[in-house]
DNA sequence: CGTTGTCTGTACCGATCAGTCAACACTCGA
DNA sequence: TCGAGTGTTGACTGATCGGTACAGACAACG
């Protein structure tokens, strides 16, 4: 049996998820990654098809560990209202918590790259959808316990609430600070009261 | 006299902001411009500073023609939750209609490029702060004459309803149809109602 | 008609892009 | 010990990037 590869192929999609993040996928060339990853330029061509399935890869992960794995804990909160105002919270401080601004690599996605690409608008698609999803089930979930009245209508209104969290992953990048955020999310929260 | 521009100078920022609004900032080529437009290098050297310069010009442009006209017809009306109504039913119609989904120029930057650029950074921000402060006026003409709830807190509603705008333009790109367009923008006015 | 000053068109610049390739390093079974 | 097979490396490719230089086209003046 050969040599073995001397890097973890999920490190470096880790950190090259990271400049996707930061730089965009347009504005992230491969010398960014070999740099960011310390992986030499061939290496890198013989563990992975080129730039753009390591991006599909990277958003892949992205999705896995930060969202989905997300959204599993949060369906464990007995209280479906507390499981949504948890949502919203953690999406602020996220927000408000990272120096560079980044925003979420999926909606950053959605508006650089969607209309270029049908892997990729899939995989963004799919992403929202999910969020969608996990939405509607709490709400419903709220509405049988009798913590969220009936009136709100779970489908539109669980859509307006992705809208918001999309809201507040863009304008958190720099045009809303941290009160106008926490604004938006009571208002998020109001929607469901 | 010397030998006058063969072209309108608003007409290549026009048919700039198109391609810079279609593909992005940094996905957009020099050589995608002179095609888009006809002229050739030179002849756009030298009459711009460089891509840099024309997108400053095509955001202020985009901001002029397209936003603060458009706000400012819609403080005419007489109703100000008339005025909002419109201003998300134009939103919806503009997204469903635009076949290539381009999104909104002001926010495919917000998120592609207002990170890196100062210059960029502020127009973005300006722009979005247009938006705001006209949500904010109509919401307090309309608790003035009485057919906006008092109870609606007017900053974070305004605040509330531009996320809603963003998600509306985002996820109007590919993730979200007519239906759930039309949903969102409804939420949106039950949030003044 | 010639000078003057601007605009046009194109060849060209160095830098950088994504991706390739062949020489070399290394491990392991035979 | 050596060949097979894989990983690593850095030089290399052709294309394209944003931007520049300059020769020629043109119009308004004298």
């Amino acid at each position: 049996m050969p040599w073995e590869k001397s890097f973890e192929e999920s490190d470096v999609i880790e950190q090259a998820m990271e400049v996707f993040w930061e730089k965009g996928y347009a504005a992230t060339s491969i010398s960014d990654i070999t740099d960011a990853t310390g992986i030499k330029r061939g290496s890198l061509y013989n563990a992975f098809d080129g730039k753009h399935d390591l991006f599909v890869r990277a958003l892949l992960k992205y999705g896995g560990d930060r969202r989905t794995s997300k959204l599993r804990m949060l369906e464990t909160v007995d209280d479906p209202r507390e499981a949504i105002t948890m949502f919203f919270d953690s999406l602020v401080k996220a927000t408000l918590d990272d120096p560079d601004k980044k925003g979420c690599l999926l909606f950053n996605t959605a508006l650089e790259y969607s209309s270029h690409d049908d892997d990729v608008k899939k995989l963004v698609s799919d992403g929202i959808k999910e969020v969608v999803t996990f939405l509607e089930g709490q709400i419903n979930r709220g509405k049988e316990l009798g913590n969220i009245p009936d009136s709100v209508d779970t489908r539109p209104t669980a859509k307006a609430l992705v809208a918001l969290v999309v809201g507040i992953r863009v304008l958190g990048r720099g045009a809303f600070g941290k009160t106008a955020l926490r604004q938006v999310a009571q208002q998020a929260i109001d929607l469901i009261s």
